[in-house]
DNA sequence: TCATCTTAGTTCAGGAGCGAAAACAAGCGG
DNA sequence: CCGCTTGTTTTCGCTCCTGAACTAAGATGA
């Protein structure tokens, strides 16, 4: 049942104050006029919110455009300066750290690679702190002018203060990343799936942009999903929705290296691919899938098959009006085989659902996971522009 | 991305005057003291508030309390005649009409036996309208009285106003039955498919209760299911989320009614039990059933299992809270092998997500459909309840 | 019996929001 | 320079919620 919550008078001010920024981040630059039509303010409530946006910094003027014979309009949009986001992509043998402004363009990024079974709490954490600084001073941003760091990380993050992971293949089994890195940093941290942060990328950035029911999958080493209701990521109960590449499309089938058996990734995932090829695995998987690709090898008809029936079971139980597939290996796969791909998720769902479903390939590259987790520190500041922050700009 | 409202003061007061309903409803008598305690707003708020409801006759007072040596309590709570809500149950071999006071109470109900085969559009609505006329005049209550009408039926149920279904096993492809219900009545109409009025119901007044990530699971004749997110059925963009048993748990596996192969329908819906079995479905399936259920028949743990796999692809995917087995053939098996099937879910699921979901039987018994359809009416009076309603009551 | 205490519920003044309309601003054309 | 058009700001009235003062209603005990 909804339980709906109690308003007060003042929530309406700050929830109108976020539909005027979502419109104006999402629209570009926009007149005061143009945004009473689109949000259906009142022109006052728009003249007085703009001024004190304006007068907070968070909010600059962008020129004019002249009107029909009067007026001319004054354009405003988010000041793109007013405060940076990190976004910070730790993956199975890299950690990756990127400086974005507010309209999310990357300003600085450092790479560190991970030895394989290096895979040190300590170490990711402290890796992680240093890139923070070192982008910083690399774009000449001082840490007050940064509104928080969001991580995107491999495995289950249980939600709550800590950011406690559970990434098995990884040797992490509930590893409290956020509070390692609280240590570190005073800023708003948020640490999520990194399927999920590129999902938020594409959503927000992508191919996903614009539809408020959705799922963006990510083929990679491993397989997941974001389910988008309603515009927003959809979490479950304890943040783990969306473990696609572990749902079974063989009862009793192929092991999975999480321990079940007849997963999806364990006939999609880019190792089972190249194992169901029988490709020794000891090469890089990039040239080994791209040979594969070149190939006539019937594994390649048969993974198309497999993930048409992981995606039309995303559509029978999701009913997504679109599903876009990203991941490297999603996109080497999409490239060449999106209509046949399409063909066996319709062969496998039901009419009525596919028919409302348009399936797409991921528009961002490998940075994508990096960028939604960025992306998270921006959903907070649309959604709750602070009122009374300090700024060096101004 | 999602894309907050504009407010304005007066979604205030609808808002928290649907607050103040939905916690009279669901906490029972309640004085207004501990209203403001559990709403959270103020008493004046309260106060003027309950006294609106009273003089509506929307809220009625429900004896006092003593407290201790002050003032006593007088308890409030939703006046269960104010309004009346239809339910109406459309199955593949019946048309169940009830009638359900505002405590959802059943007033009345009537049933018609549909022929095999004489699933003819008008001949269903005919039903339909007498039955509300029969409930009526039953109960004794005016049509003035009733705040719409909710109808189940098999099938997905396409949004916008005509209520147009397809349903396949039944003959039914594109049926506007909310259009031809709308000749016969100017009553509210709420078309919605039959698992997601079961499961509204029993996330309302069943196993479901108090639960805003669950999923209620219908097993039948057909095998369907409702997600329910953040306290909301979960609907994607054509209103056709939850066929879960129309997803496959095993690529190329048994064919199924719908078309496709491997369909979990083709492994735990009833007809595929029988059938794997080796029993003649000439019977009557319940009893074919529970003479199954009586012998030690492998069939039985092989049911179990797939279950269970389509169970674990929930708990993956979804990460509900609890997952509500509801359907007379979820009863039956349920009843002897719950515990089964919480093992044969745990071996399929990832272990976080699992350990996070309790899994439990419906509670309701066979007119859940109905019961849901009409909380449909209630859901939408305790949402939006009218300030300038006419009763006759009062 | 009645003053006092305790808890419940109501009323009122004050502050915050929004919207309609009037006022003001800024170009254009003559 | 004067009207005309369009964009933006200001003014004013209304609604809403809240805190605080106030009233209501029973219990207690001298």
């Amino acid at each position: 049942m909804a339980r709906p919550e109690r308003r007060t008078v003042r929530d309406i001010r700050r929830g109108n104050r976020a539909v005027l920024l979502h419109t104006l981040y999402f629209s570009g630059p926009t007149s005061r006029n143009d945004l009473t039509a689109r949000t259906g303010l009142s022109a006052a409530t728009v003249s007085t919110m703009t001024a004190g946006l304006l007068g907070e910094n968070i909010v600059v003027e962008a020129g004019q455009v002249e009107s029909d014979g009067g007026r001319p309009r004054v354009l405003l949009r988010v000041n793109p300066e007013y405060g940076f986001a990190v976004g910070v992509d730790m993956a199975e043998n890299h950690v990756r750290v990127g400086l974005f402004d507010l309209e999310m363009t990357e300003r600085a990024k450092v790479d560190y690679v991970l030895r394989p079974a290096r895979h040190d709490p300590e170490l990711v954490a402290r890796h992680i702190l240093a890139g923070v600084e070192v982008v910083l001073s690399d774009a000449g941003v001082p840490t007050e002018q940064v509104l928080g760091i969001g991580v995107g990380v491999p495995g289950i993050v249980e939600p709550g203060p800590d950011g406690v992971i559970h990434a098995k293949p990884f040797g992490w089994d509930g590893v409290p990343l956020g509070a390692l890195l609280r240590r570190g940093t005073s800023l708003p941290l948020y640490v999520d799936n990194g399927a999920k942060t590129l999902g938020q990328a594409e959503l927000w950035f992508g191919s996903g942009r614009g539809s408020s029911e959705a799922v963006i999958v990510l083929l990679g080493v491993g397989v997941g999903a974001t389910i988008v209701a309603d515009g927003t990521t959809f979490r479950g109960v304890s943040n783990s929705a969306g473990e696609w590449g572990h749902t079974k499309i063989v009862a009793g089938g192929r092991p999975c290296r999480c321990g079940g058996r007849g997963c999806l990734e364990a006939y999609v995932g880019i190792e089972a691919i190249l194992d169901r090829a029988g490709v020794g695995s000891q090469g890089d998987w990039e040239e080994d899938l791209d040979r594969l690709l070149a190939s006539e090898s019937p594994v390649i008809q048969e993974t198309v098959t497999y993930l048409g029936v992981g995606l039309a079971n995303l559509v029978n139980l999701v009913n997504p009006e679109k599903i876009v597939i990203g991941g490297w290996v999603g996109a080497r796969l999409g490239e060449r085989l999106l209509p046949e791909i399409r063909r066996a998720t319709a062969a496998n769902s039901l009419a009525e659902p596919y028919a409302a479903t348009s399936i797409v390939l991921g528009r961002l590259g490998p940075d994508a996971v990096a960028l939604g987790a960025a992306t998270l520190v921006l959903e907070e500041f649309l959604n709750t522009p602070q009122v009374a922050r300090i700024t060096a700009a101004g």
